[in-house]
DNA sequence: ATCTAAATAGAAATGATTTGCGTTTATAAT
DNA sequence: ATTATAAACGCAAATCATTTCTATTTAGAT
């Protein structure tokens, strides 16, 4: 018997985002919830194209860029090539740990990002409107 | 009469970074220092057209890469486009408060990077090789 | 003045991402 | 259930930053 994988239903997500309820979104979808890592737009589409016999890249990156509009899913610098990674957001602040070696992502909460607004207001005299804080390592399993 | 400009001589630098130095590579380094804001790769190429009748896109990504390599210049984030920008760095450690409105770079010194690697040594006990912190906003002339 | 490895220009290749456009599909109204 | 319509999509081609290749030039040492 196997175990029970109880799967996100993502079609109300979509539905209160204003998104349709592609058959392909909602792969797109599952598929980064269950990756612990972060993938490329590459990635994903080979894996999807397991499932999905006609299905483009621009497809992929429409997606992903529509669903990191809506602060589904989060980009994930890579250290060495300027390319994007993606992978699910679940809370609504977080920071990343990224695995140089294996990839996988794991969300860290300290964050100083308070003590540096405060020192911008302050010294600089400016305002704050996003930062990257995106901390690159070796995981437990990969140190 | 003008106010006199004391330019650093980067000679001994390339020298000592076993770089030879060449025309382009000094004038590089000279706008880089002299320049508030952070410049991409062909920006820096424009630039240097008005000085230098031949000059190849190639030759400013090649001393780029570099001199970052060696960590006399840095690399800064765009917060949209996936270029690459770069100016010139001061300290050692220190962080970046980009406006993305007029590009200047300003540097911060409060930095949490400590507790951080605190809390990825205890909780996620992995290792932390390198992290980005870059914080975008409007800067005290912008806002 | 000569030599040699490093640096360069210019053209071409690469590779990720985007765009254009005709077709398909999800969804809401009928 | 059927239909209408805007959103999604596939595919091909375009775009654009960056890199590679190769022959030539140049900085710095002898």
């Amino acid at each position: 018997m196997e175990a029970m994988e109880a799967k996100t239903d993502y079609q109300p997500l979509l539905k209160s985002l204003g998104l349709k309820s592609t058959p392909k979104r909602l792969a797109m979808l599952e598929m980064l919830d269950g990756e612990q890592a972060y993938l490329s737009p590459e990635d994903i589409w080979k894996k999807l194209k397991r499932r999905f016999k006609s299905i483009g890249l621009p497809t992929i990156y429409r997606n992903l860029e529509e669903l990191e509009g809506k602060n589904v899913i989060t980009k994930v610098i890579h250290p060495n090539r300027q390319l994007y990674y993606y992978f699910c957001r679940h809370s609504s602040h977080h920071h990343h740990f990224v695995c140089i070696s294996c990839k996988k992502v794991q969300d860290f909460t300290s964050c100083a990002v308070a003590d540096i607004e405060r020192e911008i207001r302050d010294k600089i005299k400016g305002k704050v409107v996003s930062h990257i804080f995106q901390v690159n390592g070796l995981c437990r399993e990969c140190v």
